[in-house]
DNA sequence: TGCTGCAGTGCAATCGATTACATAAAGGTT
DNA sequence: AACCTTTATGTAATCGATTGCACTGCAGCA
């Protein structure tokens, strides 16, 4: 019973012309008379034919794919992202291609396989921190697909990016806190090898400096971007003497367990601490108290990253490395309040 | 400067033997000699070679990728099933391909498109609200690929699936509920038309039946599983003269929706009502008060839906279908408490 | 009338790897 | 010594679509 699927010969049989013919009709229209595009059309539609993609990309030297190297697969910030990317690609038929990252670490090699040619025909990257045998490999341009990084990047700079602008971000948290009047500010950081927490902090330190607020090295604790992290940075802030009034969160996701664990010792946000995170992921306006925030343009940074991308990929030999960064705003809600007199 | 990326003739004259044998040397080295397969790696090595995996597709008639059509990616439930997923497949060399189906609905030929066997050898989708014109062409069998549900599935239950027991966590729900004395239990759905809605709302009618408590139809508020419908049925129930003591959410979404809405009008969860979700996404145990929910094995379904498909795609032809029912838990938190007598 | 140009089409090479089949060499059996 | 196995390798067809090049016929032009 099992038909095999249609080919192209089959259809150029049944329009009676050649295959040359059926190819042209059906991916450059405007090259073939329209009697026959038509004649074509039909026996397609008869036929019920569709293209072989495997056929189509060996012919093409393309893949028609790009993959998507995600650190973790579990978080929730990156999915509006993914959203983001999805629907820029689907508009020009490019599949993506989800991979996890978190194994990178470990096996490079599962990873490396992505960056040659064959698989796809460029990357999307949203980790900034992959290894350096990978990164060499992408740089060195040989055979290996453009690469994007989105949200986060890479140092030295030897790739395009789309970004946002955290180092502002940062300011605006710290400043917001700053005019409620509080002074003892403490910084929840992520993982101390993310660009994303350097930047961060330097713009967060830089900002207090400015306003002449003293950060307490006790009043930095190290987190990696996780909800437990911020739960334990919480119970190392009810062990100090002296406790930050107001906590600056580099992800909202810490800043959730960090509110959480509190709550569980009887602790208040705002009352006790305000806290400012950093994302704006979607339950932030729906935590309780609701999470004043960084808002990042996931949706947009998606969207950017998946056009840039495009635009390398269609014309084939484009070295220049362009950096985009997108604005943030930030979100108040009920985390933070003023400190008493 | 551009060098073209080697192909397997290079290696093969590198190493002084056929084409056929680097090939063999490669994918089945059991069958080429010991000394023979050593000079093929070392050739392989050193020009750097990777196999054209459009080339290997083609011959094998395999496309090495899965499609994976989620309903919404930006919903943070799926995440983890996605991880799942990724796990069991990088382990077997087999790509992921992820759709956002949310356009399905709109533009089913985008999404038909991807039916087709030279798109990928298999499909597993986590929407079972699929167009009709999609799922029947998928169900014809000619040459559409082998396709597994999965958290959702499709009524007819023409389609292999594996699925949480909703059924029980949704009389576990009531349960609890109707063991803490709750006596007026309300029920918070999804969408009307999705086979998670009927099943839960099915499963807490008979166990609410069966413990001879009555069903006000004015407690049974629609949603989408979404945070801002929870928040629409925290209005609703506002407005009500005589509100339920306790309320079933069919997501945690909408829990955590329902219970931030209901603080903002100085209601408090679980003071004056109970609330129980369904899913335990990560965030549920660290909402204020933590969440009483219903667990779903995510990464467990992930994994089975693509250990049932890898199997499917391996035996090329294998009709059977199978259905596999994941076991879920009750976990007791802060959202839920006994009613005063 | 004869020539040029162009639109429309077909022929056949090509993309790169896989694998059925053929062949050769080595070892085993009687 | 003749013959059969087994193992290792090579030859060449094949997967299906695309596209450079060549060809045909017709319109336009001098």
């Amino acid at each position: 019973m099992e038909t095999k699927a249609p080919r192209i010969t089959d259809v150029a049989r049944l329009a009676g012309v050649s295959t040359a013919t059926v190819s042209r009709a059906l991916s450059k229209p405007e090259t073939v008379a329209e009697s026959t595009r038509n004649a074509v059309l039909v026996a397609a539609e008869k036929t019920g034919y569709r293209v072989n993609l495997s056929a189509r990309h060996l012919r093409r030297q393309r893949t028609g794919a790009i993959v998507l190297m995600v650190p973790n697969l579990g978080n929730p910030f990156f999915s509006e992202i993914l959203a983001g990317i999805e629907t820029a690609l689907s508009e020009v038929d490019i599949n993506m291609l989800v991979v996890d990252t978190r194994q990178a670490h470990t096996k490079p090699q599962l990873v490396l396989e992505y960056l040659h040619a064959t698989r796809a025909d460029g990357i999307i990257a949203l980790d900034g921190s992959l290894p350096d045998e990978i990164l060499s490999v992408a740089s060195s341009g040989t055979g290996a697909p453009p690469i994007i990084f989105a949200c986060e990047w890479t140092p030295e700079g030897e790739f395009s990016s789309v970004r946002a602008n955290n180092t502002c971000g940062a300011s605006l948290a710290i400043a917001h806190l700053a005019e409620l009047k509080h002074r003892r500010i403490g910084i929840l950081t992520g993982p101390g090898d993310n660009v994303l927490t350097h930047t961060r902090s330097a713009g967060a330190r830089r900002e207090m400096a400015g306003r002449g607020l003293e950060l307490d090295p006790s009043h930095v604790f190290s987190g990696d971007f996780s909800l437990e992290s911020g739960a334990r940075a919480a119970q190392a802030w009810l062990d100090l003497a002296h406790r930050p009034s107001a906590l600056f969160c580099q992800s909202d996701q810490m800043a959730f367990g960090f509110i959480s664990e509190l709550a569980r010792n009887g602790v208040s946000v705002p009352d006790d601490v305000s806290v400012v995170g950093f994302d704006d992921i979607d339950i932030a306006r729906r935590f309780i108290p609701a999470l004043t925030t960084v808002r990042q343009p996931r949706k947009k940074l998606g969207l950017y990253a998946a056009q840039m991308l495009i635009d390398h990929v269609g014309t084939n030999a484009s070295p220049a490395i362009e950096t985009t960064i997108l604005e943030v705003e930030l979100i108040v809600r009920g985390s933070t309040r003023a400190v008493d007199d």
